[in-house]
DNA sequence: TCTGGGGTCCTAGGACCC
DNA sequence: TCTGGGGTCCTAGGACCC
């Protein structure tokens, strides 16, 4: 079999993070079952995992399966901070770092063989790293494509190092089961079984146009894809989001319409500080909304200029939530969330003075207010349009 | 105290423009 | 005037990921 390339990307996958960092700070947790949450399991130790918990399970349940198992309050700005860390550590692995999450992230370590060594060589060094300057646990998956590489992590967890050589590729692919496929969720899974195809190397075996008419075309494609392990998408450094949101559950309590609205004042005043403290602005606000059936429903608008401005934000989410209304006191409201989408980065906030170009004095007290409002710093540029329309000068805040 | 909080990508219909 | 096709944007929902 011919194969082109080598496996030079690294998949970097924190092992049961939020669980583990309770770990580290704490030492009685060590080698017991940590649930990080208590209403959803958020984070599962291993010990936990071999009760059947995992993440996104009911807390009681959980209780269910493992009584003894110790909950803990999540500790989300630690978390961060662990994050932030290990992603020096990655930082000084390689340049080439594509961030996925707060736990995982890929690295490409091609042509750093004669600096660094083999991608193995590399790989085992990085879990050390993490180890020693973090203190925890990681695993790491080495392939040619980032795809077979996270498959490789998911199948080495916990504290693992699994390198798939090119010539090996479909030989580790293909006995696996499907719901190791990168998008393929509980729904997807129950449609391949419910024809008899469990295996990745039963997919394989497909043509595309069944799996198309399956699953959908992009679903379709992109399964058959991966699962002749066909993924030319490099690991792409400096991605950025593309919305930011925040969201409350409320509980089933019945709740005024005042109540509501005060949380979704606290929901877009936190969304439009990340966004400013981001750079970013955006054009759609969306209303995420929730029910007593654990219904779904969202409503959007998209203003015709990108914002940061939580009056702006709000007076827009205020909106969506008055038309939304009749369906929140027909259901019940659960929870609510606000996001920003449609993001583009910040362009600094421009302030028209007036100005009279023939007196240079009359240009140096108007950077003379700029500088007293905005602080010494805001000027960054000026642009002098003209006469009639005075002076025109973005604005950094300070 | 039944079910968190943060995201991505895709589909599909309608509006609108060329 | 009628018909058709293509492309983009917007909205709503759904699957999936951690």
């Amino acid at each position: 079999m011919f194969v082109s390339g080598e496996a030079t990307i690294l998949h970097a996958d924190l092992d049961a993070f939020f669980a583990s960092v309770e770990q580290r700070d704490d030492p009685r947790l060590r080698g017991r079952s940590v649930i990080v949450g208590g209403g959803v399991v958020l984070a599962a130790s291993y010990e936990a995992k071999a009760y059947g918990i995992h993440s996104a399970m009911g807390g009681r349940q959980a209780r269910r399966l493992c009584p003894r198992a110790i909950v803990v309050e999540p500790r989300f700005s630690v978390y961060a901070e662990a994050s932030k860390a290990v992603y020096r550590v990655f930082d000084d692995t390689t340049p080439l770092v594509e961030g996925l999450s707060i736990d995982e992230a890929f690295l490409d370590v091609r042509g750093l063989r004669r600096l660094a060594g083999t991608p193995a060589e590399i790989a085992a060094r990085l879990k050390r790293n993490v180890l020693e300057r973090v203190g925890l646990p990681i695993t790491v998956g080495v392939a040619r494509t980032k795809f077979l590489a996270k498959v490789a992590s998911g199948v080495a967890k916990p504290d693992g190092l699994l390198v798939v050589p090119p010539d090996r590729e479909l030989a580790f692919l293909h006995p696996l089961g499907v719901e190791r496929l990168w998008g393929v969720g509980p729904v997807t899974a129950q449609k391949l079984r419910s024809r008899g195809i469990t295996t990745v190397g039963q997919v394989a075996r497909l043509d595309e146009a069944v799996l198309v008419s399956m699953l959908g075309r992009a679903a379709g494609r992109h399964l058959h894809a991966l699962a002749h392990n066909r993924d030319p998408r490099p690991v792409h450094v400096g991605r950025r989001r593309g919305s930011i949101g925040s969201q409350r559950a409320l509980g089933r309590r019945p709740k005024t319409a005042e109540a509501v609205d005060a949380v979704l004042v606290g929901l877009v005043d936190r969304v439009t500080r990340r966004m400013r403290a981001a750079g970013r602005i955006g054009r759609t606000v969306v209303l995420r909304l929730r029910f007593d059936d654990f219904s779904r429903a969202t409503r959007s608008h998209t203003l015709p200029f990108g914002t940061a401005h939580t009056q702006t934000v709000l007076a827009t989410a205020r909106g969506l939530l008055a038309v939304s209304m009749p369906m929140i006191e027909r259901k019940g409201v659960t929870l609510v969330g606000v996001a920003v989408a449609n993001l583009q980065n910040d362009v600094p906030a421009q302030l028209v003075l007036p100005f009279d170009r023939s007196s240079g004095s009359a240009l140096d007290a108007a950077l003379d207010e700029v500088r007293a409002r905005f602080g010494p710093t805001a000027i960054t540029r000026a642009v002098l349009l003209g006469r009639d329309q005075g002076l025109t000068m973005p604005l950094l805040p300070d």
